[in-house]
DNA sequence: CTGTTAGCGCGTTCAA
DNA sequence: TTGAACGCGCTAACAG
């Protein structure tokens, strides 16, 4: 480009030292209002701005973090992504992306590449698989996301409380034979966590439980969602919308419509197309704002490690 | 970090000079075999990588472009996205992420802050509103997605060839009645173009067009849908997928299951939740590839400004 | 072929 | 309150 101007040439223009132009741009104080008021003038008017790599050979933070989410199209990922994207801008945080389609060699490979680049810090959206020994070197830069680990700052959403207000509501509206589609237990929260909160709720209330665990896939729950359909189910409560979408199509198919659905997380794909499933959201947006807060006051040393839960909330 | 060893180390541990050092980094010539591995030896050993910032100052790329998407949940965007992140890694570019949420004035905020940031490129989703001015002092390293304009490096989907295809699929089919729901000419491609090769097709071929064109969004197929539908209608080409995606749930509703629907764009979810649905994959991984090949090579200098168009497939 | 020297743009002493 | 000098890790120009 032609950016070429330097704290030097701004020195010479506004006829002072270097070292006062470099006071100037970062606030120190020890400056006359006089020179200050100056030299900024002529930064501003020659837009001047320093150069990033030389700032950051001399301290050490490039202020680069990285976003490591599973998938691009990951509905929900993609919310919490869309107010933590603004929040690392804001503190002045470039965000690189990668993609770990839920590969723990991927995210290996990643953090390989992360750690030659020295970067700041990275939030990594958890899955099934991962081998937190690889995190291990990250644990003072690393915030996990929907999942937590011991020694690990994380954010994570509030599967049984999620679960519960469903739960509830779907009671209250009556129902009493409410089965529930999830996710294998070797997923700790998506699958473990709610499928017992699901227990949990039945048990309290005298509910016999009806479920199946396939996966996460939209297309396993369409695949398996009859297995827990009786002629009494008056309800299904599905662990992910993406399950629910999958589940949907399927009794659209069947010409059912009696059954209520309910779901954790509230996408707009999911309002526009079935406005009728009841839905929690998990709180995403407030989830991408504390991961880029976590982050950086753990870069900047001003907060330690967390761990983080966001309460859902009923749409 | 603890990654606190330079070229003067390796130099040291290796008896060399810290610039054999450096040539062995750039692979450059004038180093003895003997020595070249050695001091790779020594490298590999260490684990040592050379300071980004500190290279990035010597020379000018710090190797960062930059990728504005409108929106992070854009199915069509995140599948050249999903092309586009790896094609950057492999040639050693980070890419940092931006959402323009269609605002023209976001993007002008976004290209502000990386024209602070000395940033290497930037790849441009485009939409309506653009304002070209604002982009001018890219034009050497900016690559347009979805969308052309003079002096603008730019890749595109082949719009007429897709309405081609499908229209000619249908006609094939028996067709003779096919709507069009598509989007204003205000966007040029997904809009015009479209539209226009919908219309030329209608001509060539005796048809009489019904056409429709609210806009990009869902909600929009699903409100205007009726519109464009007969009682002689028998197929339905929409210009999108998401505006299929609309048209779908509203026939649906309607359970009119007759009309054969047909759409630009073959995305995952459009595929599980509609198979029967026609479909032209525009080659969105195509294009990221394509993309992100144009760029570095704009970068570098090997290569001139071109407008790629990347060819449609049915599905 | 290889080591030495001189900066790149900036922050940080240390005198003035 | 300010400027001059030094060095960060690296590449480039110049010796040997």
């Amino acid at each position: 480009m032609q950016s070429r101007l330097t704290i030097k040439d701004i020195a010479r223009l506004s006829g002072v030292g270097k070292s006062t132009v470099s006071r100037v741009l970062n606030n120190e104080s020890g400056v006359s209002a006089r020179t200050r008021e100056r030299v900024e003038a002529v930064m501003q008017q020659e837009g001047f701005s320093p150069s990033r790599s030389a700032r950051a050979m001399r301290g050490q933070s490039d202020k680069v973090v990285a976003i490591i989410v599973t998938r691009l199209d990951s509905l929900s990922e993609n919310l919490a992504v869309q107010t933590l994207l603004p929040s690392l801008y804001e503190q002045g945080y470039d965000p690189i992306m990668m993609e770990s389609q839920f590969s723990p060699k991927l995210v290996e490979e990643h953090l390989g590449v992360l750690r030659r680049r020295h970067i700041d810090g990275v939030i990594l959206f958890g899955f099934t698989g991962i081998n937190e020994k690889i995190l291990a070197p990250w644990q003072s830069t690393l915030v996990l996301m929907a999942r937590d680990a011991k020694g690990f700052a994380s954010v994570c959403y509030d599967d049984e409380g999620a679960i519960d207000i469903l739960m509830a509501r779907l009671y209250e509206q009556g129902h009493r034979q409410i089965s529930f589609l999830g996710v294998p237990h070797s997923d700790v929260t998506t699958g473990f966590r709610r499928h017992q909160a699901y227990l949990a709720f039945c048990k309290s209330h005298a509910l016999t439980p009806n479920f199946v665990l396939p996966g996460l896939a939209m297309k396993q729950g369409y695949d398996h969602v009859a297995e827990v359909l009786t002629p009494e189910t008056t309800a299904l409560l599905c662990a992910t919308d993406t399950l629910a979408l999958g589940a949907s199509k399927y009794l659209q198919e069947q010409q059912n419509s009696a059954l209520q659905l309910a779901s954790v997380g509230s996408t707009p794909l999911m309002k526009f197309l079935h406005p009728e499933i009841i839905t929690v959201d998990p709180g995403y947006a407030e989830a991408g704002r504390q991961a880029a807060r976590q982050l950086i006051g753990q870069i900047t040393q001003t907060r330690d490690l967390q761990q983080i839960v966001i309460p859902g909330s009923l749409q």
